[in-house]
DNA sequence: TTGTAAGCGTTATCAA
DNA sequence: TTGATAACGCTTACAA
């Protein structure tokens, strides 16, 4: 590497051509005659030349990039089939719009330098609240994002699910189970962005829940439901599921917030010799790729990754070139995926 | 979006200084007097200035991404947990280092064209041989990069794995089982490439499948062994599966040369109330996250995808920071990862 | 401590 | 069909 870069102008003068030629060359094909752009496209070739990207972007301003605003690093992130689903869905737009996708993610534990740096021509952005300096660094930028998960007041295109109706379904099935005492796990939030608040998309799943167990005549405060916190992760599910399980009073149900965590909570009964569904019912939220593959198979709630990930592209794409947005908030709705890990003790 | 950039000009022209007291105080904080700062960067907050950064790396030449070149598409290769063992490797080192990870894809069709413009500092190649126009095209971008699963007699640092052992000593143990009725099942090479070539990765893996056999009189053309091909996907293993099992001669065992593959067969078989393995052996390569999560726990060879993708983002930020390498190619060993997919018949 | 001005490598505009 | 040349927005010697 690091042998001296090639640029037009060394096409430019060996050819014998002003730059703008070579530059229409490997352009707007029309203008030059077809001799000259194969002379062009030799000695290019010979010589290993390709258009310093950079310098080309800082003209036309189309950089053939989205970033994907992640909440956490990624080495946690990625824990989580989740992304890919997500990245799935993205990609699946970004294809046929000649863009490739970058993981925007905190560096140096910070991740307003990764916003104000990296070089897409747009963002998606995942969990991300107006209240954020992050938020307002991405405003700065004025460059276009779509949010994923949070609905702001502003004019912010997003796409969201219905989180607290998704919560509700599945704890009223729960319930109708049989199941009177009940173990929630919620994540712990996103540390990266140097700031405490609140998780919406937390926020709506408990609300979910608590309101199908007020709809019974339970609260969070009723002896038999217990909440529990955990990293979203599967070790998270197995430390977790640890602490559960130690305890005198064990749930009959346990409701994590997130698969991955379910699948946690799975993996450590299975070590433990506890078998699902028969000693302890367990479900979880998202319906993640391969969910379904443990055994029994996990009950969830699907939330519709890949729809929400291409519709957020689409949108993030339109907005990129500059059409107009029918909609400017879609919101998907979850469905109840009753699979094999809740038994019915009524 | 569209409201028109505020650059270095506008906030120098506000203050009444130059522009490169404006960059200064953005960058190299020591020259500029704590006052000017402040009041420079009052004036940036206010008007919501961000320094351009295309503009910046024209100058820099230090971007702050790396890329990480996928054999196929977004959408294929996502659905392979691989990747989040992967990334999650790259991105322990990236997010020490300041840099984010771009996933370089093909793009209508093309990767050739996703290389030639994508901004990043350096890529990180996977399975891709020397002999295609890819591997040219990088060359010709001049910026280092570091080969996963493809060594190559050039001068391009790389990581590997000890393919041809791992894959020799499962299918040692699967003999060792008693199981002399297998079926092998290889993936269908990465099509993006718009090239017709040998996957060395495949070769490696199959070489180490037949030495095993060869050792007990067996071999690839026995009647009892056959072999099979799918696409390196969910869909795919349970596409095959359905194959191998319609045919008359069932084998006792499935080798699979990649785990989602396996987890697919592992999946068709679950619902087609096949047990594992009671009625079938399966076993998979890679270890990917969630292959012990199946039921039963997949037998598998591990292939260290974390280390060897973290050492791989090592060498590269090696090469981008200039530094020597201590090593240019190392290879990793695999492990037997013996489970309960596989039943002892013998 | 600050300013001047020369790059950086393209593309785009206007002439020719 | 081609050429000059001005952007593009920043960083960084070198001067002051």
């Amino acid at each position: 590497m690091n042998k001296k870069q090639i640029t037009i102008d060394d096409i430019a003068q060996i050819i014998g051509v002003s730059k703008a030629t070579v530059s229409y060359a490997f352009n707007k094909k029309a203008r030059i005659s077809e001799e000259m752009r194969s002379r062009i496209m030799d000695v290019a070739d010979e010589l290993g030349y390709i258009p310093n990207p950079v310098a080309r972007i800082l003209t036309t301003k189309r950089i053939g990039a989205i970033g994907l605003l992640l909440p956490q690093n990624i080495q946690f992130s990625f824990n989580n089939p989740f992304y890919l689903k997500l990245i799935q869905g993205i990609g699946s737009i970004c294809i046929n719009q000649g863009m490739t996708v970058s993981i925007i993610s905190p560096i140096y534990g910070d991740i307003n330098n990764s916003v104000r740096n990296c070089i897409v021509d747009g963002f998606i952005t995942l969990g991300l609240e107006p209240h954020m300096k992050t938020y307002r660094i991405l405003k700065y930028r004025r460059i276009p994002f779509v949010s994923i998960d949070v609905k702001t007041i502003e004019n912010v295109p997003s796409v969201t699910s219905n989180d607290k109706k998704g919560a509700h379904e599945l704890m009223k099935y729960v319930l109708e189970m049989g199941h009177k005492s009940i173990a929630i796990i919620s994540f712990i939030l996103a540390r990266q962005y140097k700031e405490e608040h609140e998780s919406i998309l937390r926020n709506l799943r408990m609300q979910g829940y608590f309101s199908a167990l007020k709809e019974i005549g339970l609260s969070e405060k009723s002896d038999s439901i217990n909440t529990y916190q955990c990293e979203c992760t599967l070790e998270g599910g197995m430390k977790v599921a640890e602490d559960i399980f130690s305890k005198k009073n064990k749930p009959t149900a346990i409701i994590a917030m997130s698969d991955i965590i379910a699948m946690g909570v799975m993996s450590y009964c299975k070590k433990n010799k506890i078998k699902v569904p028969r000693d302890i019912s367990i479900c979880g939220f998202d319906n993640v790729p391969l969910s379904d593959l443990t055994h029994p198979a996990l009950t969830t709630v699907d939330q519709r990754i890949y729809e929400k990930a291409s519709t957020a592209a689409t949108m993030l794409m339109n907005l990129i070139n500059n059409n107009e947005l029918l909609e400017y908030h879609i919101q998907y709705k979850t469905i109840l995926e009753i699979r094999d890990s809740v038994r019915n003790i009524s």
